[in-house]
Order: structure tokens, then C-alpha cells, then sequence
DNA sequence: AAAATAATTTAGGTAAGACTAAATTACGAG
DNA sequence: CTCGTAATTTAGTCTTACCTAAATTATTTT
């Protein structure tokens, strides 16, 4: 019932590869795990060979999670954010900072201390990049944002999320004042390139789409 | 010249089986590694070949570490007391309650994380049991303790600490007081079976010597 | 000092989980 | 529909770190 420390790397990103409700292929997986396709045959194979299968998996066909992969994928994503919640409420990292840091701890700590720091932290629901945690009986709360790259000009909202690991980007992005929070505005729309231009308080600045696909706005 | 946690534990309890100056054995180190002895063997001649060998070793008669292996050592066991003061102190476990956790955690956090602890818990010289944190330069403190197996009538001091992670035994310890900074006085021996009558407080407790043995006793 | 016993090492095996190279399957263009 | 390319799978290797069984070395007893 307890998985090794790859087998939940891969249900973590075969989870994020198919929110979108598509199966994730293997190459994509491959690439997302920085290990050679062939490498993620075998392992999927193996996965939905198992007892109680964690995935489904015809070849050429791409995986999805069954229920119990899912909820092991919940568990581990589960770990994640709040690791990364509390490394920035206790110890002071910043945002762009806490990935590495929890996607080794994520595999370690126990269900114990999964309370206790959850408990600690008041329960929070969204993780330093917005992102949802999944509750403590492992269902995912409703996501009610859209990616900023759907946005057109006149509409607004509230900054909830920015799905981006990459340290670089998060120190730029923190430095537009596009945090979690953030009123934005968007002010003119190039159809060409999908650019974006926007307000975050006083300063306008344009985006490209591959950082507006990344930006999640809801309701203010 | 980062190790795995299967090396990490292996330098670990070297360290702490050689810490009386002698070698540690093939047999006790599987019996603390809950590993069968061949396999100790495979593994002490691996570590012994290596470019920068962790260990020095010759075949039948124990091992001992290396500076490199002194220092790998010395980091993990600060990993280790570091992150049991911080799990007692910031998300309230027991003294009895830390072991496991900290056990997992130790292989993983980054030097960084390491810091950041020690610096929140203000460079703590001590864990919760007693036990002597290396310092940030993978110095061990002198510790100037004795058991209170060798103390006789009459003598008195400080429990400084209590070189156990077994939680029943912790729990009864703690039960009788038996815990860092508490002040006891022996006032019997039995030279038969080794037994201590000690007064804690105001209580008076007769310990056996697989007890008294892991009990050290320093200056007032 | 030889025999019995205990500790240690050798030899060979297994399971995970990665890799490379080669084979196969799927798919888009003509 | 067939060819070429891209994606995927198969087959076979490697490393780490454990295991068991058998052989060897050390130690203790008689």
C-alpha cells in the first residue's frame, strides 16, 4: 500500500497530466520526469499490472489513474503543498524557492506529520502559488479560475494561482506583482502572437502566452 | 560525494558504534541496521574501495570511518538531532515521538533547510534527549558526562542525557523525571545486579543497568 | 592442540528502476 | 493506399542493495 519514492513521481504527473481529462502519453511523461520514454513503459506496465492496478493502460493508448492511483496521487500532491505552505510560513523561503525542497520531502514524512503541520497552519486551502490542497479525505476542491491567456481586454479579476516551478519565472512574475491576490486588468489583446497586455495595480505589462497559460484568474 | 541513505545509515551507526574508540563489528552493525551480516560485509568493502574511502577496514576486524566518512557522518547525525529539536519545539511532539520522523527526514533536506532550522531554533547545542548537536562545521562537542552507571552512593548531578529512541522506555523516563536538566542523587547500589536507587524530586526509583547505562549524568 | 562454536566472508541470486538499441505501431502527406 | 516520420514498445544491460547458503576464519572449551 505504500508506494517507493518513483512510483509516486509518477502518479503525481500522470495526475497533473491529465486533469484536463486526456490521458497522458508517454513521451510526455518521459519528458515531465526527465527519464527516458522507454523507462516509463516499463514502469506503467508494471503499475497497471499490480494487485490492486494504480493505473489503466492499453498500449499506445497513454495512461490515466484508476481510483486508488488517484488517491495516491492526491496524497502525495496533498504532501506537497502543504510542505511547501509551511516551508514558507515557518521558515521564511520564498515561493520561488520551496519546489525543490518538497518534492524530496513529499515522499518521507508521515501521515502524523501531515496533520500536525496542516493543523498548525490553520487548514489552509491553497498552497504560496495558489494552488489547491487537496483535503484531508483526499478530494480535490473545485477549481472556479481560468487561465489568464482566456482573458481579453475590459475583463478583470483576482490573481488565484500560478502553476510554474521554475525559479526564474516566479522571481519575474513577484516582480510584476503577480502573486496570488493580485487585481488584474487586461488592457489590450494582440491576436497574432496571443499576447497580453495587463494592470497589476500601477504598473502594465505585456505577457506572452506561455506565461498566461500559467496564470489562473477568478472571481475578485 | 552525496551519499545514499542506505551509506547515510551505514556511517551513522558506525559512528556511534566506534564513538568508544573501537571498531565497529560485521554483527553489530547488522543488528543495528536490522540487516542481515552478509550484506554488512558488501557494503563495508564497497565504502572501503571507494575513491575517497568512507572507511577504513580489514577483513575480520571491524571497521572504522575515515575523515570523509567522520564528516558525512557528523552531517546526517546533525540532520538527525536538528530536525528532533525542531519537531519537538515548533509542531509539539513528544520526546518519544521523534525518532521515526527524523529518521526520514534526515536523508533528504538540503543544506539550506539545515540552516534555516538552526537558525529558527536559535543554534540549539542539544536534542531533546540530551544528545550533543555537531556543531555547523561537523564538529561533535566534548561531552562531559558519565553514565549513571558509574556513579556510586553519595553522588550526585544533571541528567545532560539519555542515549535511547526506544518510545515505552522514553515514556516511563519521562514518567519518573527522568529527563535532561533533572537533578538526582544516587542513594543505593547493589553490586550483585548492578541496580542504582536514585532520588529524582521527590521520588525514589531502583533502575537496572541496561537502564542506567543510557543514562549520562554531568555537572550541576 | 584439537574440536566445537561463533563470527565473518564468499558466491550466487533477486528486485527496483533506470539505460541503450532495435523493433514495432500509428499517423499524416501525397 | 503507401511511404516516411514520430511515438511507443521490446529486449537486453546495468547498478544498488538486499538476501540465502556455503565456506572460511577466529575464538573458546576441553
Amino acid at each position: 500500500m505504500k508506494q517507493s519514492t518513483s512510483i509516486q513521481d509518477y502518479l503525481k504527473r500522470i495526475y497533473e497530466l491529465t486533469e484536463g481529462g486526456t490521458s497522458a502519453s508517454t513521451n510526455d511523461l518521459a519528458r515531465e520526469l526527465n527519464i527516458k520514454p522507454a523507462s516509463v513503459t516499463g514502469m506503467i506496465q508494471k503499475l497497471a499490472a499490480d494487485k490492486p492496478a494504480l493505473v489503466e493502460y492499453q498500449k499506445h493508448q497513454g495512461v490515466t489513474l484508476t481510483k486508488d492511483g488517484k488517491r495516491a496521487a492526491l496524497e502525495v500532491i496533498r504532501h506537497h503543498r502543504l510542505l511547501e505552505t509551511w516551508l514558507v510560513q515557518t521558515l521564511g523561503y520564498s515561493w520561488d524557492e520551496v519546489h525543490e525542497e518538497a518534492e524530496k520531502l513529499e515522499h518521507v514524512i508521515s501521515e502524523d506529520f501531515e496533520r500536525r503541520i496542516a493543523a498548525a497552519l490553520g487548514h489552509p486551502t491553497r498552497d504560496p502559488h495558489g494552488e489547491l490542497i487537496p483535503t484531508e479525505d483526499l478530494k480535490m476542491p473545485l477549481e472556479n479560475s481560468t487561465p489568464l491567456s482566456s482573458l481579453r481586454p475590459e475583463q478583470s479579476g483576482t490573481l488565484k494561482c500560478v502553476k510554474a516551478a521554475d525559479t526564474k519565472l516566479l522571481r519575474h512574475l513577484e516582480g510584476l506583482g503577480l502573486i496570488p491576490g493580485a487585481e488584474i486588468e487586461v488592457t489590450d489583446y494582440s491576436p497574432f502572437d496571443h499576447n497580453l497586455t495587463i494592470k497589476v495595480g500601477q504598473k502594465t505589462t505585456v505577457l506572452g502566452l506561455s506565461i498566461t497559460r500559467k496564470i489562473f484568474i477568478g472571481e475578485r
